[in-house]
DNA sequence: AACTAGGACAACCGCCAAGTT
DNA sequence: TAACTTGGCGGTTGTCCTAGT
């Protein structure tokens, strides 16, 4: 069958924008807004594919971007998340307010992945969580883990660069999860499986990431992902073997993988850094 | 001053999943 | 339910800039 390209090629400008049709595409955006790409062009009178004009906008006309000047703290911030996610660019720039996957991913393969990897030489190898792409904009949270009745915001996609409303620390959004097993029964009044967005600004970062818990590979819990792991079952690493645990959970329950059943086996590890 | 290598980064590409018809 | 559209993602490429020779 095939898919129809996303726009004829022919007769479209090609390569660096220049400033007239960034002011273009910028006032085009500030009356009608974003979306609908596709037609955006032509309404817009741009000579332009339509994920042209979306990537032009979001890697670099966005009034909300911050370019260069990647502080110490940002770049540590992105190693870290990059140990947790692996090259999911997109996850770890909405941790990021400003930032652009893009750039995140540019400055990684530029500095940082060679940096990590010097510094990684001469240690125990690491295991990255490797994934496809995939969107994520809700999370699922298993109601044997989810006991308490939220309001599950509009969705959103993951990438909302710029927008995390108020924060809630991680222990606040876990405990809920953690302490399932003093719930267990009372999830009747959760009429099905739970998803709310995932927006990371939901959790105090600086909670997650000054626990060790960029340091999960290094961590051994039980198989169950239970959070008190039993002596009587083998330590797991955090590798493959986990991943296909996640990945089989979050398909049982849902097509938004990944980063929901991720969080579903986030206690083991925050026990070991969260008090 | 001229040339070259490597770095930085904007832009493109193809794939995929969600949404719509 | 299938076909199709739309938008998002990560990987890759192309081009410009700069430092070194």
């Amino acid at each position: 069958m095939g898919r129809s390209p996303c726009c004829s090629k022919e007769g479209l400008n090609r390569g660096a924008w220049t400033a007239l049709e960034d002011k273009i595409l910028t006032d085009y955006i500030k009356v009608h807004g974003e979306g609908r790409w596709r037609n955006l062009p032509k309404r817009a009178g741009l000579k332009r594919c339509g994920k042209s004009c979306r990537l032009r906008w979001l890697n670099y006309l966005r009034p909300d971007i911050k370019r260069g000047n990647i502080s110490a703290d940002e770049e540590e911030l992105i190693i870290k998340l990059h140990k947790l996610l692996g090259n999911r660019w997109s996850l770890i720039a909405g941790r990021l307010p400003g930032r652009t996957d893009n750039e995140i991913k540019n400055y990684w393969n530029t500095n940082l992945s060679k940096r990590v990897s010097d510094r990684q030489n001469g240690s125990s190898s690491t295991h990255v969580v490797r994934t496809r792409a995939t969107r994520c904009s809700k999370v699922f949270i298993n109601p044997h883990h989810h006991t308490q009745n939220r309001d599950p915001k509009p969705s959103s996609t993951c990438s909302n660069h710029g927008d995390h409303g108020e924060s809630k620390t991680m222990n606040e959004l876990l405990l809920p999860i953690m302490s399932e097993s003093e719930n267990e029964g009372t999830t009747d009044h959760i009429s099905s499986d739970f998803t709310f967005d995932f927006n990371m600004g939901e959790f105090c970062l600086s909670d997650l990431l000054n626990s060790d818990f960029c340091d999960v590979s290094e961590l051994n819990y039980s198989k169950g992902f239970d959070s008190s792991p039993s002596p009587d079952q083998p330590p797991l690493d955090f590798s493959d073997e986990m991943l296909k645990e996640w990945t089989a959970a979050a398909s049982t329950h849902c097509s938004h993988q990944s980063v929901a059943s991720n969080l579903q086996s986030l206690p083991p590890f925050l026990e070991n850094g969260i008090e």
